[in-house]
DNA sequence: ACGATTGCTTGATCTGCATCAGGGCGCGGC
DNA sequence: GCCGCGCCCTGATGCAGATCAAGCAATCGT
């Protein structure tokens, strides 16, 4: 099993998930449900919007959500647990780019070729909401606000991947991936200060480009600096402002 | 009127620049007139969308086309000349984000926060169109093509600021830098064997995350093994193959 | 219960690129 | 004309982080 232990000691066999929603409503962390309700959306529309949305999963640790070159039908949002995508070059060498928590959208950069660009890999127990693409183009021709919300999430797509850009030291950038998880975790209703890290230290290291090695010992650098407390998987954030601090070159401002 | 050349003697004060339409047709490099000319766009749509696009410039060599903070409003498409985007961290750091040919678009990563998140400034002579993005917006709900390719340049640029993510070596990026480039340039109709480089050293350098010297350094390295030639900011590509070759990690496949 | 595998850590060494320093060229202003 | 400035090149030195190596703990398959 996996789990025990202390920093938030969760009940096992279990995964961050939040709530599902029902024929009615939205699972509170549904990107679409920030449009839809406020926008008073009807029965109708609402029906029509889950017309084209399946629930999918789970899917086991290690799993795919999709595969680099199948051809893109669909967005997916993330519902429970942390999938990881990446690309692999043709000697097999692996890119991680990035890492999705439940709410977060995955597949939208699959628009453009028309099939997925990379990879999209469960890290541990994930479930999905699958959103059909045509389908929902079609209803953001009907509702303006979907099509701005459609909008939006890939615009912010564009921002978030040139943050790992820029040549920041190792310290940097692990303040930085850390903060930025925390902000992401509480925006979904979890704890901020303290969370598992669901990746491997080998898929952080690729995600920063630096060396697990690298990795390993800015942790332990940090943790003595008293700025986190890690052990295993399972992290702390003590000094939130030190952090923020480390990192503000790359979040900047 | 284009020109054609050899690296060097263009003559003087003019710009990489591709034909400008007229009332009833599109500039040969629209983004969306790809869209629109099969769709078999009437004139009435024609109009519609012309009411919405303004021929703005030109902008001399370091003006800003918009600046960071700056609310959103509209996209742009590059009508000739070359841009440079920017963000400068409060200590004033510069972090080049991307440089952008005629025929393609800037300001897509401002939909996500209503506000510009760079800069974007004129390399030399530049002329732009000017997309409001709500007038857009609203077009592309009555014409699913528009949507579509809307849709497409947004997701594509997700992809794009991925390529300089990787831990390569300096040769790698440069020769996928020059090879990139190329390909943009023929993709416009211009030589994709020979070109201008109308930023300095130092906007490369730090686009690519690499000091100006080293830049230098791998020109002169690339250029002593005949993969291509420099003379000032002209470039001529001599060894496509090899520089392939060097860059095929980066432009995987 | 066993070895095999995988992930994490720590130490020692190596290296690619940044940094520092200096010099040349071309251009605009006076 | 001359000066100053921006841009580019080249050489010498230093360092952050990669790489190599080794050991430990947890998990897995049999």
């Amino acid at each position: 099993m996996k789990d025990t232990q202390h920093p938030g000691r969760r009940p096992p066999a279990n995964t961050i998930v939040a709530d599902d929603g029902d024929d009615l409503r939205f699972c509170s962390t549904c990107a679409f449900g920030s449009v839809c309700l406020p926008a008073g959306v009807d029965k109708t529309a609402l029906r029509e919007l889950h017309m084209l949305v399946e629930h999918a999963g789970p899917y086991r640790a290690g799993e795919h959500v999709f595969r680099s070159g199948e051809p893109f039908a669909a967005i997916f949002a993330v519902r429970g647990g942390v999938v990881k995508t990446r690309q692999l070059d043709d000697d097999g060498r692996e890119q991680v780019l990035g890492f999705h928590l439940p709410g977060e959208m995955i597949g939208l950069n699959a628009i453009h070729a028309e099939k997925y660009p990379c990879d999209a890999i469960a890290l541990d127990t994930v479930f999905v909401c699958r959103f059909s693409f045509p389908a929902l183009a079609t209803l953001a021709t009907k509702m303006p606000g979907v099509q701005q919300q459609l909008f939006r999430l890939l615009s912010a797509d564009i921002g978030k991947a040139s943050l790992l850009a820029g040549d920041y030291s190792a310290d940097e950038r692990l303040a930085a991936f850390l903060l930025l998880l925390a902000d992401r975790f509480a925006a979904r209703g979890f704890s901020a200060k303290a969370f598992r890290l669901e990746m491997s230290r080998g898929d952080i290291a690729n995600y920063l480009r630096l060396a697990a090695e690298t990795v390993s010992r800015v942790l332990r650098r940090l943790q003595d600096q008293k700025l986190i407390h890690v052990e295993g998987r399972d992290v702390e954030l003590l000094d939130r402002a030190s952090l923020q601090d480390l990192a503000r070159n790359i979040l900047h401002q």
